[in-house]
RNA sequence: CGCGGGGUGGAGCAGUCUGGAAGCUCGUCGGGCUCAUAACCCGAAGGUCACAGGUUCAAAUCCUGUUCCCGCAACCA
């Protein structure tokens, strides 16, 4: 088999999924996007080692767990399994799926950290700020509201917490150096001139990384209060799981798949990968990897979509849906290089309907009907061609050259579509050779059987192509052809197609047509409990709230509530969200801010009797001092209504 | 003046670094064809490239200002 790898080895990760929730469709995709690539290398021939997982330490885990009552543990096996069940559904190829919670990858952590420890890279400092005891919680004095603990409005006192921090600054130079030396180091090259200008010629702060306020994390072994910051420890699994070992005794693998050829990873955590890792690595001696792609981010489609046709989505729908090579094409399809692209239900029926149904799918099962129509289904090469075979050979025959160039600058969607335009000029092909027509005269059948070989030895290309992106489909295409995939090198080539091979008798379709109403049907039966759409009242599912501790009715007489009239209302003007209303309540008036702007304008304020909390201790927002509180409902989407009274009632009436 | 990204025919995007005849896919309209999944092929309409200035022989592209949208941060009392 590796008679094959003779072009080196390749070695490339993903970022590593925190493990704080079930991946969405945005975090899937990149997964894929990394499989395609993965596999593609794999076929040209490199020996590739391709590396995924799970991050699951840290604060907001160990939140999570005791929210679920679950221990940390039981949590992350749980969403690590999630998270894995996915990547699998999507057919992701990985060699590797590793979790942060691994005995080895712990041990290796502690080392590292150690060693770091003893060559005076890292160092014990403090953290200074201002604490809020209750809520252990350190805060700046931008962050705080009102001189108080913005999380829970009690006092802050200033306190020092020691800490572990690492020498950023050491290494910076080289850094610099680095980066502007290896072009290629950072792409899209756009995020380079962010992280220079915005973090590395400023000058780079010491990074604390450790922490002493949770526990769920990796022990520093020799202070065994502190745990290792959550990036040290995830960004190492790059290192770890391929056998690197602190104190020299690496393994074979490390040796031969280190440094990694490239790190594929979202948009937000370039900073992390391309300042923090490299300066560990060079505090740790090891070379650094030869490429970061921090790829844009998929979006869900515009506010429209409703809850009835599923808000949130899940790559395990759209797979029930659609496919799985379905949602594979339109997210390596719609993969955008440098700005975020968009998903939906209705994006995705569009995509698939147009060049997978239509195009692709339509276009094998044509080829293969007449073939079975006119010839029994035997393919003949009788070598009787025409002029116009000349460019479908040519566009057939350059295809794989067309492909691997946008590969190899990581512009998997111009890669698809170079594939996808063989598939077009096979139709066109047959507009041009009217192979219906040669069929009516015996003495063109030698031509029309040429004509059908060209179509399925060019399919047999593009399918042989389809395979990094569309697994099973490029499989399915090729058994129905009864055509052998073909080896990577000789794509240049024309005619692998053993001339006298008989297609299938009968030809699968590869992909229905959709129409949209189906497909909204589909995803309504998926979400049963919200049926009915928000518009009617029955049916619309209710809202649960994590129930808050039972008070006593003195705990609620001290709230006092009143009715109260708006008089006058503006926009803050250095806030977004937040509006400034003047309020009567009774004999006098209150200034409150609102975050309703989203919601209200301040003319249709202006009149309306809303419920105030009246005896709330003011508050500056955004600058603004604000006496009290508008009270409103909220819906699972975060839309606000203010609560009104539901008769007419003066200004000041009390509410109890 | 918190940070960042963006505004290109009806929709989704490319092109912007490295100025040189506005491009792709879908949709729409007209035509062709009938092997095929109402598919396929051909043609057309549709854009002052957010706005306003500037640099240039030449600006979607470079510079300045304005405006709107989206993330993050802040915050939603």
């Amino acid at each position: 088999m590796c008679t094959k790898c003779e072009k080196g080895k390749f070695y490339m990760t993903t970022a590593i999924a925190y493990t704080s929730g079930k991946p969405h469709i945005g975090n899937t995709y990149e997964i894929v996007l990394a499989d395609s690539i993965a596999r593609f290398k794999r076929q040209e021939g490199y020996d590739v080692y391709f590396q995924t997982g799970t991050d699951e330490h840290g604060q907001k885990i160990q939140e999570k767990a005791e929210e679920a009552g679950i221990t940390p543990k039981e949590y992350v096996d749980r969403v690590s399994g999630q998270v894995k069940e996915i990547w699998d559904l999507m057919d992701s190829s990985y060699d590797n799926f590793v979790r942060t919670t691994d005995k080895d990858h712990e041990r290796q952590v502690a080392k590292i950290f150690k060693k770091l420890y003893d060559q005076g890279d890292i160092y014990k400092g403090a953290y200074e700020g201002l604490y809020c005891t209750p809520c252990e919680s350190f805060w700046t004095e931008a962050q705080l509201v009102d001189g108080k603990c913005p999380d829970c409005g009690r006092e802050v006192r200033p306190a020092k917490e020691e800490a572990y921090f690492f020498r950023m600054s050491k290494y910076a130079d080289r850094l610099i150096e680095h980066i502007n030396t290896h072009p290629d180091f950072i792409q899209p090259v756009s995020r380079k001139n962010e992280m220079m200008n915005n973090f590395l010629l400023p000058g780079l702060q010491d990074l604390c990384v450790s922490r002493t306020s949770f526990s769920w994390g990796i022990p520093v072994d020799f202070d065994p209060k502190h745990v290792v910051y959550v990036w040290l420890d995830a960004l190492s699994n790059y290192i770890t799981k391929i056998g690197y070992d602190a104190d020299g005794d690496s393994s074979a693998l490390f040796q031969k798949n280190w440094p990694a050829d490239l790190h594929l990873i979202g948009k937000d955590i370039i900073r992390f990968h391309t300042i923090y890792w490299p300066i560990f690595l060079m505090a740790l001696d090891l070379p650094l990897p030869k490429q970061v792609f921090g790829h844009p981010w998929l979006l869900q489609g515009d506010g429209k979509m409703s809850k009835s046709r599923g808000n949130v989505l899940y790559a395990d729908e759209l797979v029930e849906v659609f496919g799985v090579d379905a949602v594979r094409y339109f997210l390596l399809h719609e993969m955008p290089f440098d700005n975020d692209g968009v998903i939906s239900w209705e994006l995705v029926t569009e995509r698939r309907n147009s060049d997978l149904a239509n195009t692709l799918g339509n276009l094998v099962n044509r080829t293969i009907s007449m073939s079975n129509k006119y010839f029994g289904g035997e393919v003949t090469d009788t070598k009787v061609s025409g002029e116009v075979d000349e460019d479908l050979k040519r566009v057939a025959t350059g295809a794989a050259a067309a492909v691997t160039a946008k590969m190899d600058e990581l512009r998997v969607a111009d890669a698809l579509t170079e594939i996808i335009n063989l598939f077009k000029r096979c139709n066109k092909y047959i507009d041009e050779t009217t192979p219906w027509i040669l069929a009516k005269e015996e003495a063109s059948k030698p031509r029309l059987a040429t004509v059908l070989y060209n179509l399925v030895e060019s399919i047999s290309i593009g399918a042989t192509l389809l395979k990094s992106f569309m697994p099973k489909t490029s499989e399915k295409i090729l058994a129905q052809l009864n055509a052998e995939e073909i080896p990577f090198e000789e794509l240049g080539a024309f005619g692998h197609y053993a001339s006298g091979t008989k297609v299938t008798p009968e030809p699968e379709i590869l992909f229905e047509r959709m129409k949209l109403e189906d497909v909204f049907d589909k995803v309504e039966k998926m979400h049963p409990a919200e049926e009915g759409g928000q518009d009617e009242e029955e049916g619309t599912p209710g809202i649960d709230l994590e129930p808050k501790e039972e008070i006593e009715y003195g705990d609620f007489e001290k709230m006092q509530f009143q009715v109260g009239e708006i008089i006058a209302c503006e926009a803050v003007a250095k806030s977004k969200k937040l509006l400034c209303s003047q309020v009567r309540i009774g004999s006098q008036v209150k200034q409150i801010v609102s975050g309703i702007r989203k919601y209200y304008s301040p003319e249709e304020m202006v009149g309306k009797k809303v419920m105030v909390l009246v005896n709330l201790k003011p508050a500056k927002l955004a600058g603004v001092l604000s006496e009290g509180m508008l009270l409103c409902a909220e819906d699972a989407d975060g839309v606000l209504a203010l609560v009104v009274p539901e008769k007419e009632m003066p200004h000041g009436a009390e509410i109890c």
